[in-house]
DNA sequence: GCTCCTATTGATAATGATTCTCATTATTGT
DNA sequence: ACAATAATGAGAATCATTATCAATAGGAGC
């Protein structure tokens, strides 16, 4: 996982300049893995009222060129991201959301070479149904 | 893989019906996997330039709903298409856009159970650069 | 700290993918 | 063949994301 105090210092590098919006949208991705881009955007407006969705898709979408954070589906049609960090499996709960982050178990670089793939990115997911939602049949909709 | 010769009687067990479109967008995608909407849509166009485009999402929305075919995002942004068939890892080129399908090197059903989840479905991708691709640096776009 | 240069922002229009609406057409049971 | 109604085609509507452009604010130099 990137460490949230050095991406300052990372954009500077980068020759990008380091502005309220980008810090808040770290800080904000770094506490809620999986978020999508409104929900995002939601929370940032709580912080920062003046903030603009289309920041929010701007930083998301220069934050993952600079490969800080990754995007993916989790069973949606939207996109959703968190901090880049190890390849792991998304477990998606098609009833109430839950995602849980597991590592993959064998190695993807390797798995990709042997196929002439150079890997560059990996977006591992399983959809199913989670214990707790199987549990109760009634109720257990999206948290 | 689902076998195409036994899609009518599929779709009449579900009360669905056997029209033309079906049929033809069943042929498209099964001669044709990880195409996407827009080039489902072109193919049908070719053979029926009466299709419409909204029957292309409807039939597509349906023969996923049954199990029948599977979408993944192959590193961009919107949903290809391809029969189902067993859990399958994409290797994707992002520079050719060429496909591999290759077998999951575990079992993925155990996984989840292990970790208490029922999977549904899996959406496994590796995105990287192909042998050819890496070979030569200069040309090689999307086919 | 103050200024200037220009990257970044906010508001909104534009685009692209997908879904919805509704009048017309075609499939299927009888 | 006929009627009942599911499915289609055309286009409007919606949702996510990107582009545009005037206003604003980092940050390098003084």
């Amino acid at each position: 996982m990137i460490d949230r105090a050095s991406m300052p210092a990372r954009l500077r590098a980068e020759g990008k300049r380091v502005t309220r919006e980008r810090e808040l949208l770290l800080d904000i991705i770094v506490a809620n893995p999986h978020l999508d881009a409104t929900e995002i955007f939601e929370r940032a407006r709580g912080v920062n009222p003046r903030i603009g969705l289309a920041t929010v898709y701007r930083t998301l979408r220069l934050l993952e060129t600079l490969a800080v954070i990754d995007s993916s589906g989790l069973g949606e049609d939207h996109s959703h991201y968190e901090m880049h960090q190890k390849d792991h499996v998304h477990l998606v709960c098609s009833e109430c959301g839950a995602v849980l982050d597991v590592p993959v178990p064998f190695d993807v670089r390797a798995f990709g070479r042997r196929r002439g793939f150079d890997a560059r990115l990996t977006r591992f997911e399983l959809v199913g149904v989670c214990d707790a939602c199987r549990a109760e049949p009634h109720g257990g909709r999206r948290p």
